[in-house]
DNA sequence: ACATGTTAAATTTTT
DNA sequence: TTTAACATGT
């Protein structure tokens, strides 16, 4: 039979994980280990071996992009598995989602079935209104979509008390109140409705099976909970050392104490196969104490550690280094280069673009990001929804489009519903006695008239029709292939556009496409390059200093970030990093990798040793400043304009701005740029 | 209404 | 360090 051959390529330790008969079972997989292919062996062996029918599990997992990848496994064993049977199958929220729409009795929490699923902009814009319709003193107002997510997770923890002194946990109740009146959820609504239902009502699923449980936070381990009945069995997969997001609420300790929480067996998965062994050794040192690590690959080639004088020396060095390779036999898609912060992409982008090196930025673009469509978005949400008066608010009062109405205008057509205020209103409510013709996304187009909507005079009319095109044929095609009833299937379409994204810029998902890849360090979980180039390891960036520092995260996101290589590993550093909280020379975490696994610098075989590398880091630093110091420098400032330096040590600078004077920045924090 | 002093926060991101 | 919002004073 084809299933078994998945269980013939299992080691001794994924084979007695996959096999094991206990009620519940944690496995600590460590990096690299076949943390994913044991999760789907053990589905695979539960449903061929023990028959344990697929409607009968439910599987979790953080990323839609890891719940497709076990879904599609399946199917290559078996094409007919039908929709129905892989409801359970998916991330915590949409599997959430599930349970709401075809079964918990959410009419207790005063929600319908035909709820919708808003994302959290949408939140922050319904909380605006209730702060404005009820007079409320909010502080720190800019910062609102922070404030109310803290007060939904202390309100989860029963605390009732804030830390100022302003009507923010009456907002939070108005707003509560609001989302149910007018009948939306967001994520986290999904998670706590369900929650709060399956107290009463038990699911009780015969599997339970968690993908990356270390990322659980509190809300998903209560969902877990709340979800396994008494004779439901568990089965958990995850590393301790990669737990990266507990500022997101997840904790280092999650893996231990659902092991203690279900007296759960404890599996290791302990050999990692995908690096070599010079980049495993690396790795061992950001390890958890007292986690063991074992690889079964060769030294392959030795880390490589570059010193450069900034970012822009650095990516034009690497566009170099990475055309090389490729000119060498090697895919561009093989190779990648990893940062700290988002926006340090740019300099590489832009490096990048003028040698003509194909590259992809991994930063998620959704609906909201495109402005057109964020606005028709709420078009059709208030057409299928006519309780959903924030959207109807926003579409009449939105300045660039629609109609553009006042503040009190809008508020009259659709609160005292004068409607011959607005055409658009008018269309919006009869849509769905008038959409029955609508057939392809240029009727849709046509019925709102959006021609005269989305402004043909703009400059970026053009763009917007493009994108307001394609929206709308997805739309068609989505309710199509549902063979849904066109209302019904408009709103599911937008409940799932939330929760799954909508790809409308295809080339930006062409996985296929031979580009380098660009992105955080955060971002990079979970994937694997030939190829790995982290950028910017200096203190004060890697780790990236902060306020409520952590510093055993910082460690665990480098170990991430390292163990994302199979063969090669360049590590980097800046002597002007050109940004205020970044220092000057390498970071900590640099030294702390052993000799034996490093090669420095590109050229030669002979060995240079840190000392000898800090000496010319050292050199080029006082080159550059006796340089300095006969060339005149010319700086600019946001704020003070030009200016020149008129002396600057290791820590301090100097300036003479020609509009206001000198200036003395500590050069750690100050936010100059050199012209 | 305007001027001046004080305070908190800045980053990583999936759904 | 820098910024914006908040707090208080004239």
């Amino acid at each position: 039979m084809k299933y078994e051959n998945e269980f013939s390529r299992l080691n001794e330790y994924q084979r007695e994980a996959v096999l094991d008969e206990s009620e519940a079972c944690v496995v600590n997989a460590n990096v690299g280990s076949g943390k994913t292919t044991v999760l789907i062996a053990k589905i695979i062996y539960l449903h061929y071996e023990k028959r344990v029918p697929y409607k009968n599990m439910v599987v979790l997992t953080f990323t839609n992009k890891a719940a497709n990848e076990i879904k599609e496994r399946l199917f290559q064993l078996d094409s007919e598995i039908p929709q129905e049977e892989l409801l359970g199958f998916g991330t915590f929220h949409s599997v959430a989602l599930n349970l709401l729409k075809n079964g918990l009795p959410l009419e207790k929490m005063g929600y319908t079935r035909d709820f919708a699923v808003i994302e959290p902009d949408e939140e922050l814009d319904i909380a605006m209104q209730v702060i404005q319709e009820h007079h409320l003193t909010i502080k720190y107002k800019n910062r609102l979509k922070k404030r109310l997510e803290q007060e939904m997770m202390s309100a989860q923890e029963g605390r009732q008390t804030s830390k100022y002194n302003d009507d923010i946990l009456t907002l939070v109740s108005l707003l509560t109140e609001e989302k149910k009146k007018q009948n939306k959820m967001t994520f986290f609504d999904l998670l706590h409705v369900s929650n709060a239902l399956l107290a009463d009502y038990s699911a009780e699923p015969e599997w339970i099976i968690i993908d990356e449980v270390q990322d659980s936070d509190k809300i998903q381990l209560e969902f877990i909970d709340k979800l396994k009945g008494r004779e439901t069995k568990l089965f958990a997969v995850g590393d301790p050392n990669q737990v990266i997001y507990s500022w997101r609420g997840s904790s280092i300790n999650v893996f231990y104490s659902l092991k203690r929480k279900y007296s759960a067996k404890e599996f290791t998965l302990p050999i990692n196969y995908r690096s070599s062994a010079s980049i495993l050794g690396a790795a061992r040192c950001f390890l958890e104490n007292g986690s063991q690590l074992s690889g079964i690959r060769d030294q392959g080639s030795k880390i490589v550690i570059k010193n450069h004088y900034n970012p822009f020396n650095e990516a034009e060095y690497l566009a170099e280094r990475l055309q090389d390779l490729h000119n060498k036999g090697a895919e561009y898609r093989e190779m990648a280069v990893f940062y700290r912060l988002q926006n340090q992409s740019h300099t590489f982008e832009a490096v990048f673009t003028k040698k003509g090196i194909p590259y992809e930025v991994s930063l998620k673009k959704t609906i909201r990001d495109i402005p057109v469509l964020n606005w028709l978005i709420k078009v059709l949400r208030f057409s299928v929804n006519q309780e959903d008066l924030s959207s109807a608010l926003y579409v009449l009062k939105d300045r660039f489009y629609g109609e553009g109405l006042s503040d009190s205008m809008a508020n009259k057509a659709v609160k005292q519903g004068m409607v011959s205020e607005s055409r658009l209103l008018e269309l919006m409510l009869q849509f769905k006695e008038s959409c029955a013709g609508i057939g392809t996304g240029e009727d849709l187009y046509e019925y709102f008239n959006l021609d005269r909507y989305i402004r043909p005079t703009s400059a970026s009319y053009g763009e917007d029709k493009e994108a307001v095109d394609a929206l709308l044929d997805i739309i068609v095609d989505y309710i199509a292939e549902k063979q849904m009833d066109f209302v019904a299937g408009l709103a599911d379409f937008i409940n799932s556009s939330a929760l799954y994204g909508v790809n409308i810029l295809q080339k930006d998902i062409n996985n296929q496409a031979d580009s380098v890849k660009l992105m955080t360090l955060h971002a990079s979980k979970g994937l694997e390059f030939k190829y790995v180039f982290i950028v910017g390891i200096n203190y004060g960036l890697i780790p990236l200093q902060t306020r409520g520092f952590e510093e055993e995260e910082e460690r665990r996101l480098f170990f991430v970030g390292i163990t994302r290589a199979k063969d090669y590993l360049e590590l980097s550093y800046y002597t002007n990093p050109e940004s205020y909280k970044a220092m000057p020379g390498a970071s900590r975490y640099i030294d702390m990798i052993p000799r034996q696994f490093v090669r420095e610098g590109m050229e030669g075989a002979e060995e240079i040793s840190l000392q000898d590398l800090r000496k010319q880091v050292e050199a080029a630093k006082r080159e550059s400043q006796e340089e300095a110091a006969v060339t005149v420098l010319k700086v600019k400032h946001e704020k003070y304009g030009l200016g020149t330096v008129v002396s600057e040590d290791d820590d301090m600078i100097l300036v003479d701005f020609e509009s206001y004077g000198q200036k003395e920045f500590i050069k750690a924090f100050s936010e100059l740029s050199y012209v």
